[in-house]
DNA sequence: GTCTATATACCGATAGAC
DNA sequence: GTCTATCGGTATATAGAC
């Protein structure tokens, strides 16, 4: 393997030190996480963090970038899936649900990056935002033509079912916090799924009842 | 006027204060916000601003707790509006845009909190939010009652209409950064109005086409 | 109430030994 | 490749003069 980065791509404690600073990254932020707990967490130096990826604003690039890729395959994987159109766009918030599940700190650090308003978002990374974007677009288009869909605006569109879908992971994890003066139901960060669905029913089919639903 | 705080509650320069904090904090998160640059905008001394307010930590949470009760009103003023269910749904999200107008760092505030988890939300806001929650939920509880609206979870609906707002509020914000890969039209942060209402409609009437929605 | 000066601590980054 | 020690800068917070 060719080394593309500064050092050893493939490596092991690489891989270790991105872990850990995504975690880091999704808990305290970009300012607040420090390169030192970074380190201690990956179970390497702190001279070899530096050695393996760079400074801090590398390492975070990098794993924003990395992250932003592993999203946009799993979309894209979830797309091939199937052709009905509904099924489609299901499809996409729900890979970013199974995304979150398989990586918990995801939302907090999209949260944090949107928040940021991405000063260090790599190009790549911005390009592959753009892609997934792309998706959704081309999945109301298709589904437009069908006729199964009315013609909404994409980009709202795309950013009420993942956005929402943020918003909702990370009330979860604040749950403890609410749930004294919030009665929510008891269900742990696993149903992100039931409330995707949930969430995707109402982008679906709307809160008006059929009766008095306006438009087309 | 009785101070309830720690000094002057209605002082000009500790509304200064908070107002410069609300932006710096808005801006670099907790973490990257410096006590010197708060002041500075402020246009005091950094003593004063101990002495007005007290520590970081209490500077952001009365931040946070001003700005949610400013949102709260809004949003009980415009309820007040109308009687209609759909009208009254409807004011909730122009509600918060409407606040974003006046006070454009509101959604970079609340994503970063809401990011971070609340570790410094006081309790009064948390509260607050629960409330505004709360509204939400009447307003679909209504609707239901009367047969406008279907049967919907209120709070995935509610973090669907607020959550889709910050989030495109947000973007708006990145617009520059994404205008080169993705193709938006040109309005500016004004016409955060039109993106909600569009979302609202989407979030009303919903993406399926009237004749193969599913049943209410 | 206001401001200067400073204590104290932390953090990012690297030099340099091995 | 790995680790220790440390430099330099910056940030919060406060003491103390006025």
């Amino acid at each position: 393997m060719i080394a593309t980065e500064s050092v050893a791509e493939g490596s092991e404690a690489r891989q270790r030190i991105l872990d850990a600073a995504a975690e880091v990254f999704a808990e305290r932020g970009f300012g607040g996480a420090g390169v030192d707990e970074i380190a201690r967490r990956a179970g390497v130096n702190k001279a070899m963090l530096y050695y393996y990826v760079g400074d801090k604003a590398a390492l975070f690039g990098e794993v924003v970038r990395a992250n932003v890729e592993r999203i946009k395959q799993a979309v894209t994987a979830a797309l091939a899936e199937t052709e009905d159109p509904r099924e489609r766009l299901r499809a996409i918030p729900r890979a970013f649900a199974g995304a979150v599940r398989r990586r918990p700190f995801l939302p907090q650090l999209m949260l944090r990056e949107i928040a940021a308003g991405g000063p260090n978002l790599p190009a790549e990374a911005v390009e592959q935002i753009a892609e997934i974007m792309g998706m959704t677009r081309a999945v109301l288009s298709e589904g437009a033509a069908t006729g199964v869909f009315r013609r909404v605006d994409p980009f709202v569109t795309h950013l009420m079912l993942i956005g929402s879908l943020m918003f909702m992971a990370n009330a979860l994890r604040m749950r403890q916090r609410f749930s004294g003066v919030l009665q929510l139901p008891p269900q742990t960060m696993d149903e992100l799924d039931a409330l995707t669905d949930r969430m995707f029913d109402v982008a679906l089919n709307g809160i008006a009842s059929n009766e008095i639903r306006g438009g087309n």
